[in-house]
DNA sequence: TTGACGTATTCTGATATGGGCATATGATCT
DNA sequence: AGATCATATGCCCATATCAGAATACGTCAA
């Protein structure tokens, strides 16, 4: 087997850097295709092609404007990834350390009593 | 050109879900490889090579112990991951629904004002 | 209708991926 | 030293990736 498609999740889909910058072009609002790649500074058919792909992921949405396709970002697809990586900001987040130290000790506690009480 | 190297940067490390896994499971503290190969079920190389993807990318330190080799969880790697995607946490989360309206009405103002004042 | 424009799709080619299997490496035990 | 355990690496394969170029498609204007 090889790499799972980019298509199948968030997680693929902002593996790769210029969709994470088309998102973030998105979010300053809705872009024509055109408008993307002048201000990505991509080819056309790869910008396309990206666009594809957020929106196989649902990151974002399109609506039809005479010959132009209007593009608007949908970040509710990125949620997941959101919760995901949440979990582990104690791990760097000097305001969770303190907190980190008190489950620790509460852990150790938990040890040392063993099968005593309860 | 094909899509960057997985061991390129942390985006690319949490697209596979197997190695998402593998950092779950240290989450609940240091592990041997042998333990991550049974709790994920996994077989022992893939689990060394994508350990390895970890590694390469800072998202887990190792420690070697006599023939073992024990991995810890180094979340920090983390980070820029939560710092790109919190950007996007005002698109889904009702708590910021109400600041959105308040920005949207100012800058329909700013427009309205055009050139005018200022 | 014809042609220009805006965008999507198709095809190709170089490269990377992840799994499976065999094997190398290194540490421990007898 | 030899055997065994724990882990890492190498190789192969089927498949997916992304970029580039060509082209198809749909819409609008003359």
């Amino acid at each position: 087997m090889a790499r799972a498609a980019t298509t199948t999740d968030a997680f693929n889909a902002i593996a790769e850097p210029r969709r994470r910058q088309l998102l973030d072009v998105l979010a300053g609002g809705e872009r024509s295709v055109g408008e993307l790649v002048s201000e990505l500074g991509l080819a056309q058919p790869q910008v396309s092609k990206h666009l594809r792909v957020l929106r196989e992921v649902g990151a974002v949405d399109v609506r039809e404007d005479g010959r132009q396709r209007l593009y608007r970002l949908n970040g509710r697809a990125l949620k997941p990834i959101h919760d995901w990586v949440s979990e582990y900001e104690h791990t760097w987040d000097d305001r969770f350390a303190a907190v980190d130290v008190v489950l620790e000790e509460l852990q150790q506690q938990e040890e040392q009593d063993g099968g005593r009480s309860r």
